[in-house]
DNA sequence: ATAATAACAGTAATCATTACTGATATCGTT
DNA sequence: AACGATATCAGTAATGATTACTGTTATTAT
């Protein structure tokens, strides 16, 4: 199947490039909708599981939250969510500092272990400031 | 709110008790069902969530599967999802391995990191086995 | 035993996401 | 530049997990 490329996926793409947040699809949505008002919120949805699939985006699932976050940066990195206001941040830390910890896990455990999920938790500075008023 | 503690309440609980993988509320429910055939899944999802807020259980979110799984195990410990079979396993490494990430994830971030969820994902034993015949 | 109320069964509602439909846009080939 | 095959679209309906509501019942302290 050749995946064509349609204004409204070229759209959604760049608003995604555009965010160095994690937008949610209803996000994307109405952040598009703006340039195509009459884009559909399947059309949005579609389009970012295509894009993940085919390695140009990253979909990120954080149990804690319950909706779905998508990335335009496929390099591996780490993600912090804040428990307060919801959102979600990349971390400046190396993510190679993470890469031992499959062989960690896998000491006395008899099956194929191919990679982790990790998410940290907290307060983002913005909340942090907010209490303290 | 004084917590009470039904029949129901104790059979959902026992029923955890004797499981060591990690059910789902839909699978708690028809195993509970034949103790008490008429009972609701939402007094199941009702007392599964209040057990957890209490502590006494344990309820996971793992993103890849997109569904709860309940743990009658309340310490911390490492689990593998396998991403053929879903199956939910603990791992018998030690937690204390993986204590030291928050730590590593808080250089150079200026929020605060409480905590992490972490899984890891792979081909458990019984499907290995079955993908060799 | 009684009375206050937490918990129940049953059902309806919610929310994120996916599937379906006939119409339209894209893109390699003429 | 027009053509034709088909991927994609907008709109809407369906799904699946979970939560909320309601009138009735069970639990527990007094």
């Amino acid at each position: 199947m050749v995946m064509k490329f349609s204004r409204q996926r070229a759209a959604i793409l760049s608003f995604l490039e555009s965010r160095k947040d994690h937008p949610t699809a209803e996000l994307v949505y109405s952040g598009v909708k703006e340039e195509f008002p009459s884009i559909s919120l399947g059309t949005v949805y579609r389009n970012l599981n295509q894009l993940s699939e085919a390695g140009m985006i990253a979909k990120h699932s954080f149990g804690v939250l319950g909706v779905d976050h998508f990335d335009y940066n496929t390099n591996p990195h780490q993600h912090f969510v804040c428990s307060q206001c919801n959102a979600v941040i990349d971390l400046p830390v190396n993510d190679h500092d993470f890469s031992s910890i499959d062989a960690e896990a896998a000491k006395g455990f008899d099956g194929l272990i191919q990679g982790h999920r990790l998410y940290f938790c907290g307060i983002c500075r913005d909340c942090l400031n907010k209490n303290q008023v």
